[in-house]
DNA sequence: CGGTCTCTTGAATACCTTCAAAGTAGGTGG
DNA sequence: CCACCTACTTTGAAGGTATTCAAGAGACCG
């Protein structure tokens, strides 16, 4: 399927482009629908341009030969995925996986490089983008190396509720998920949350979780054990 | 102390610049010596411009409060760092901290991103730079979460191999660095040395490691047990 | 109501860290 | 050249945390 200005428009890699330029661009990016449990790319395919997510979520990971995968990021709406292949080496770091039914926009690298010759703004854009990505990592390899299991999750409840801003909030996926993510397994996930409500820090209903006692829990998520 | 043009010529940061560019540039970077040990910045500190190594050697880590350490990456000559805080945020999100007496260049957000502007090669070589980095730390994070500390050794003294391309390799560093940079700590990573040398995989000698068995050795770091 | 996927729980095990102590190496001053 | 200091490294024993394996409980969907 053909892009449409008005997709492009909605993505925040194109913030800030004329009207004209998007409708220039949408002949150039298609729009393809992947089913949920689909892979957009896998680790080691060659990377010939960048993706965005128009709608549905992806999530980037890493698998191990023993079938642990651990989740690198997940990619929302309007936010672009695949990028460090356009601009460095030649194949996926990574696996690239529709968790819902999705639509994904890709643009090959030519014409994004052609893009941002003409638009040094989109540049630094995306300078800034990656920025707060390699900002992440490296907050993501301190939690995995210096933190045990209870303060990553702790730490990770922290950021839900300052983002979700209600108090019961939502866990915004599967609990296996969250484990990968926060670099565990669903089991040991499981007891961690367990031994939080216990000492009365959180009440857990499902995918919901209260949060009852914030300092508390601000000092596991800072190893306080 | 000023830096000159030649100095700023010899960086890859720098690369490709005309020798009039590096006139105009040498009187907008300082250059400053620190000591082993010294810190260039701490994390959490504004960041108001970025640095290169210009000699020695400067590692970036973040802390634990129990103590421990990660080691994110080692800069060498050449190299810049700390551009994380030019393009997103303001707070350098790490420690950088000279392993031995270096010499390093500073040069203010400002004037790199009058820079950038002037010359849209170096925005672009920065995005394949930061890609880079991405790319390792999307390693690094892989590696720590799937991977046990032999697999994780054993592929770090693959990697060295290939880059030095001398058979008994030489470790650029003290190995309770390397253990830190491994994610984890002096023991463990000297208890990991002595059982790939009583399995006949390599033999150490010091910072010397001779590998006798390539492809065992690479079955260890796929996670072969 | 059956089936499937997700989640929980228990027991055994593996891996890594902690703590403590001793050994090694390199550099400096006597 | 030797003695000594310091920093680095090794080693052992004990303990803690996370994973594995296996089974069962719960939730959701057709």
């Amino acid at each position: 399927m053909d892009a449409t200005p008005e997709i492009l428009g909605e993505l925040s890699l194109f913030e800030g482009l004329s009207p004209e330029r998007l409708v220039v661009l949408a002949e150039r990016c298609r729009i393809s629908s992947v089913n949920k449990g689909e892979h957009v790319f896998r680790a080691g395919d060659p990377g010939n341009g960048l993706y965005a997510v128009v709608s549905g979520l992806v999530r980037i990971y890493r698998g191990s030969p023993g079938g642990k995968e651990q989740v690198l990021h997940f990619i929302e709406p309007g936010e672009p995925f695949g990028e460090v292949a356009v601009f460095q080496g030649d194949a996926f770091p990574a696996d690239a996986q529709a968790m819902v039914p999705s639509q994904v926009l890709f643009m090959s690298r030519r014409d994004f490089l052609d893009l941002a010759r003409q638009d040094p703004e989109i540049t630094l854009q995306m300078l800034a983008r990656l920025s707060l990505r390699l900002r992440r990592f490296v907050h993501q390899v301190a939690e995995l190396s210096l933190k045990e299991v209870p303060a990553r999750l702790a730490a990770y409840l922290l950021k839900e509720l300052e983002e979700q801003g209600s108090n019961p909030l939502t866990l915004p996926m599967s609990k296996g998920q969250l484990a990968s993510f926060l670099g565990t397994i669903q089991e040991t996930l499981s007891r961690s949350l367990k031994r939080l409500e216990g000492q009365g820090l959180i009440v857990v209903k499902g995918r919901e979780i209260g949060v009852l006692d914030l300092s508390a829990l601000q000092s596991v998520a800072e190893q306080g054990r």
